[in-house]
DNA sequence: TTGTTTGTTAGTAACTTTAACTAACTAACG
DNA sequence: CGTTAGTTAGTTAAAGTTACTAACAAACAA
């Protein structure tokens, strides 16, 4: 079969996946389709192995024959989601409901060439199929990196100081396969909008706070990257500006210098001599109040900047995640929240959702599956 | 007939309009449709008055049968746009092709009451309309406030004192013909998509400069307007976060202070004690230091205003318009643009494009035609 | 005249609808 | 318990819509 379903194909789909068990007879009701050709559509499905005739249901109470109840089949086509990190690559496999068949970690930490990231690339997707080729839709990848979600293009990875990589071609003519790529952040971001804690959620800014910090965007329910595929690199951010830095040039990039993993070690060692991990200074906020303070400035510049993002977007959630987002979430938020109340006025703050990344170091994989599930499958 | 139009009828419909003149074998070959179907097609839009055969070709060198140009009649239909101003209500009739028919201005200052302003949105409409009203697809209108779009709600005018008034519903059963209402800073900036100079740009950001400061934002080629239609309100954007005024609370909402026509004339006036108008201001620049102190620091925060933006949703475009950044264009990008040369990498802002917003105080009215245009009869 | 191009006509295929059917079931009643 | 009426599920058949291909006439250059 080809994957391109027609539109009253997809309805039906969809309808049968998000009801669980439903008739013909309803299929017909709720699309508005005649019963004839949704008997068509539904056979046709069949065939194809998208939906099985699961079992036979009750009459209403007026009679009738029994219906019977159809049901999806998630296990007919399998997605691949893979997250390359600057230290480590997941790759997941899942069925079409997202449920993770099988999981691979590999190591990256110091790759720089880039045969060596594609080999590794191409090593963990190999590995972690463990279905018929056939039964693969296709492999979704975040990179922590500009791209272009339509080429499948990698302009720049910092990690691996590699750029001008045609990644989605060379791993899509590897496999034969439909790859698609896009930023690791905004990658997650779709994870939690589709799988995570943003379901139903149409405007959505998720912040990633890791070694750096960076905000991946899905606005009017799709993906937004920017015209040059730079959209959320809030790293940049400014927030710091007055009189003692004003003269100083180039300060467009100083806002991950206040919060983030690295941003957080370097002030604690430039402020207090201190070669702290970022886990020993969340581990010691409570012991040692200079390092409280630092802390504490860090969430007011988070704090400025989510409060700019609040004011240009008026979105809907805001989700914080990333190695140190996701870690130490109550934490952040906890002290977050008192300057964000100053900031911004209740009426405005009281209609967006805080949440913790739901999917933790799945997000990235499990948004590159959904990934391939919108745009190969179905949009949901 | 009906003004929905299949997917090959539009697709016709837009060939044949913006190539100017065509015949129905060029159609044929540029969807990739049938000869047949094209000429059902075409002689579908021909009864309904949509297109014309213009004129007679030339046959090719090689010979054969001459064709039949078609155009596109832009008059079959038009369309009406209004401008809702605090002081003052502009009112355009256009044809498809967004040529201005007539065009009412009304004085709205001073209104304080539902029902003054309806009548007045009302009288300005029916003045405006010199064809048969069954000709007109629908009426577009900005207002300076929060809706939504999807129902034509009003939710805020604070130049009004207004609140809560379903004003789509209120103008469209009024008149029978389809409205469509959203926040005039957004419509401007769809006007600039569609008729200034924002043609062909994916992702723009319009800030209007007026009494006070505004954005609008088209993403993705869509108008976006956030989940609680609050989305570009950078009137309360944050960027002289500093010691002195960390302390006070609610500090939400003082960007435009330092830079609108308002925040620049009660600036001159606490600092100066001079109680000048905007013009004036702009008109003794170059004369008085003090004056143009207050100016620099004023698009100083502009420009950290503009580089968040940048930052986070990488724009290809930034228009300034309203009244002051349409009439002082000049003079603010001279001052502004050192600063953000300053803020932001050369290698970003390179690529965003700055533009003076084309259709002046056109922009609103404009841009209403154009939300209709695009909705209820073509999105281009 | 020959080759080329435009636009139409005729016939066909794919998809969808309406109408009518069969099959299967519940409820009620004698 | 058997029969009948009424209801529901899903299929079949006929007809309409929308697109396509094939074939052709008209118009024109060389």
């Amino acid at each position: 079969m080809s994957y391109t379903l027609s539109a009253n194909e997809e309805n039906i789909v969809r309808l049968v996946r998000t009801r669980g068990l439903i008739s013909r007879a309803d299929l017909s009701r709720e699309t508005g389709l005649s019963k004839p050709i949704v008997s068509n559509i539904v056979s046709k499905l069949i065939n194809e192995g998208a939906i099985i005739e699961k079992e036979i249901g009750m009459s209403s109470e007026k009679g009738g024959k029994k219906p019977i109840l159809l049901s999806f089949a998630s296990t007919y086509k399998y997605i691949v989601g893979v997250d390359v990190g600057g230290n480590k690559l997941i790759a997941i496999l899942t069925d079409l409901d997202g449920n993770i068949i099988n999981k691979v970690r590999k190591v990256t930490k110091g790759i720089k060439s880039k045969n060596a990231l594609t080999e590794i690339i191409f090593q963990g997707i190999e590995e972690v199929i463990t279905v018929d080729k056939a039964m693969i839709l296709g492999v979704g990848i975040g990179v922590p990196g500009t791209t272009d979600i339509k080429t499948g293009f990698v302009y720049y990875m910092p990690a691996f100081e590699l750029s001008d990589i045609p990644l989605g071609e060379i791993v899509s003519s590897h496999f034969g396969i439909p790859v698609m790529i896009s930023n690791d952040v905004t990658v997650n971001a779709l994870g939690e909008l589709s799988k995570g804690s943003a379901r139903n959620i149409k405007d959505l800014c998720l912040i990633a706070i890791g070694t750096g910090t960076g905000a991946g965007l899905i606005l009017n329910g799709s993906i937004y990257s920017g015209s040059h595929n730079m959209a959320g690199e809030i790293g940049y951010m400014i927030t710091d500006w007055n009189k003692e830095n004003k003269s100083r040039n180039r300060t467009f990039g100083n806002y991950e210098s206040w919060f983030s993993g690295n941003g957080l070690e370097i002030k604690v060692k430039e402020k207090l001599g201190l070669n702290l991990t970022t886990k020993e200074i969340f581990d010691n906020l409570d012991k040692s109040r200079d390092i409280k303070e630092i802390f504490l400035q860090g969430c007011e510049h988070l704090a400025l900047g989510i409060a700019n993002i609040i004011t240009l977007l008026d979105p809907q959630m805001i989700i914080l995640t990333g190695g140190v987002g996701y870690n130490q979430y109550d934490m952040i938020l906890r002290y977050l929240m008192p300057f964000l109340e100053v900031i911004v006025p209740p009426e405005i703050l009281k209609n967006i959702s805080f949440s913790r990344g739901e999917l933790g170091d799945l997000g990235v994989s499990v948004g590159g599956v959904s990934l391939i599930h919108d745009n190969y499958f179905l949009k949901m």
